[in-house]
DNA sequence: CGGAGCTTGCCTAAGCAAGCTCCGGTGCTTTAGT
């Protein structure tokens, strides 16, 4: 079929089903790659249309589709969207924990029968080896990852069915697939790419500059300065916004501080009951909550176009988290304000929380533990007395080394010619300390966005692999004239190619900022190096 | 890693510094018990 013939198609569809009389460049291109059965990683900000790039080209290509999202409460919002249009070709059904066996058998069963095309469904739920075979036996044409950074940002300690995803999904058929995210930096790319076992996917990647965000940030030489920053903003502006604190607990006290103060504002994190946390959901959508105080639990699948500043009290640990968090604001393309209070101290907290690496002789037990028999998890919790956390992240860690596999009736076995349990816990442990070098990496790249004086612009897109010729006008530093015009990145080595540094191993270049070069190297992480210095002891060579 | 909040030790009265312990994010699942 020629290329013109799907577009025609496509817009087509968009028009019947959506109501739709335009495509834009990015949406119909991926739309393309979708009909011509090709796999397809898709970066786009989020209000762009994206999860259409699924729908309209399943609608079309005869099969269900599969559709894979991280939370039930993002879930429901879809379906509820898909099933409001009353369109057969466009019916959606899930299987989670929220339903029950008889509803979950009617969802196959609508499927099957064709009365409905999208599957929603959990990494978790398809590790289950009944429902893989159950899912493969629909014969499913099209697999869509929603929220598809969630494989690089959870999977490895948090999530670890999301690291797995490559083998569930050649489980059920490995039809093709279109990953989607708002965010992914090229390192996140190249792990999305790698888990999913994606082939030559077609990558469609838009411009990621957000012109009507201001991105303002100041460090907070005490609490109290801290406070008086954020009042100031809250006086100035009274229309919705989210601050963003790290832990709980300070989400509560904040609230309560700020509503005493004549602000009222609520809470929002991932300790509250469900239900509460739907409510407070709606209420902020419906534009009944002014200020929302929330750790990072709040967000994910929040679509709402009026959300006129984020704030946030602390250091996120990474760029990745802080740009998916700042763009949530200015959705409908008015001015918008994003504010980044900070201290030194905020880092500890992010250390810890991508502190704890493995015990090895643990590793190493379990390893022995798995070549002995296959256990399923619960067994492996009662023999090892580990907890189901550390666990999870033992299992994952040993399965990347290749010591350890699923089976058969959730049982986790090794595999046959897997390393002696001393060797793969050695492994692993080298695995986990890549990993969190990788991860304390991010946050130093986080903290040299906040400490320096060039073009937060060009900083934070370079991080997403993005050169930006001139400096965005949009941030404190260039109103302040401290920005330098970054004049096509004077270096050594071309921005986005491949070097190798004798003690760090192979990197990519990201940017250049006066005498500083920004690498990132595949095993450490991130690091900023001195040109003159790379240049006069011919640190780097090309790759 | 670092902050909050508690106890201890000083030593003859109340209050402060030092030292200690504890706590800290993101969600799927499944199960036991009301």
């Amino acid at each position: 079929m020629k290329l013109s013939t799907h577009s025609t198609t496509l817009r087509r569809a968009a028009r019947s089903l959506f109501g739709w009389t335009a495509l834009r460049p990015h949406q119909l291109a991926a739309m393309r790659a979708v009909m011509k059965r090709r796999d397809a990683l898709v970066v786009l900000p989020t209000g762009a249309g994206k999860s259409a790039i699924y729908q309209i080209p399943a609608s079309l290509i005869p099969g269900p589709t599969v559709v894979i999202s991280p939370l039930l409460a993002l879930q429901q919002d879809q379906i509820a969207a898909l099933n409001e249009r009353q369109r057969p070709e466009l019916r959606a059904v899930r299987i989670s924990s929220n339903e029950s066996a008889a509803q979950q058998a009617q969802a196959i069963a609508e499927i099957r029968d064709g009365r409905a095309e999208f599957l929603f469904i959990t990494p978790e739920q398809l590790a289950n080896p009944d429902r893989m075979a159950e899912v493969k036996a629909l014969k499913p044409a099209l697999v869509a990852i929603d929220e598809a950074h969630c494989i690089s940002a959870w999977g490895h300690d948090f999530r670890p069915d999301y690291l797995a995803l490559g083998h569930l999904i050649d489980g059920i058929g490995r039809p093709p697939v279109v990953a989607l995210t708002a965010t992914a930096s090229p390192p996140v790319r190249d792990d999305i790419i790698a888990r999913l076992r994606l082939r030559e996917p077609e990558m469609v990647v838009s411009g990621l500059d957000r012109p009507n965000l201001f991105l303002e940030v100041a460090h907070c030489p005490t609490e109290d300065y801290r406070w008086r920053r954020l009042i100031s903003l809250l006086r100035d502006d009274t229309r919705p916004g989210i601050i963003y604190v790290p832990t709980r607990r300070s989400a509560e006290e904040l609230a309560t501080r700020l509503t005493d103060a004549g602000f009222p504002a609520q809470y929002y994190h991932g300790g509250m009951a469900a239900g509460a946390r739907a409510e407070l959901h709606e209420a902020f959508l419906a534009d009944h909550v002014p200020i929302m105080v929330a750790t990072s639990a709040f967000g994910m699948g929040i679509d709402k176009p009026n959300i006129a500043w984020v704030t946030h009290m602390a250091l996120p640990d990474s760029p990745d988290s802080y740009f998916q968090e700042i763009g949530r604001a200015g959705r409908n393309g008015a001015p918008a304000r994003v504010l980044l209070l900070w201290q030194a101290e905020d880092v500890g907290l992010q250390r810890f929380f991508s502190g704890g690496l493995p015990d090895l002789g643990e590793l190493r037990d379990l390893s022995a533990l798995l070549r002995g028999k296959a256990l399923n998890k619960k067994e492996l919790r009662e023999v090892t007395g580990l907890g189901p956390r550390k666990l999870g992240q033992y299992l994952a860690l040993l399965e990347q080394v290749g010591a350890a596999e699923p089976r058969a009736k959730q049982r986790i076995g090794a595999p046959r010619y897997s390393p002696a349990p001393v060797d793969a816990a050695a492994a692993a442990l080298a695995e986990a300390e890549r990993q969190q070098t990788v991860t304390r990496s991010r946050t130093d790249m986080m903290r040299a966005f906040a400490e320096t004086t060039a073009c937060r612009g060009q900083t934070l897109l370079a991080y997403f692999g993005e050169q930006m010729t001139e400096v965005c006008g949009h941030c404190d530093n260039c109103h302040a004239g401290t920005s330098t015009p970054d004049d096509g990145a004077v270096g050594p080595f071309p921005v986005h190619s491949r070097v190798r540094h004798p003690e760090w191993g192979p990197g990519l270049v990201l940017n250049y900022e006066e005498d500083r070069m920004t690498v990132l190297f595949d095993e450490v992480g991130y690091k900023t190096l001195s040109v003159s210095v790379v240049s006069e002891q011919g640190l780097l060579t090309l790759d």
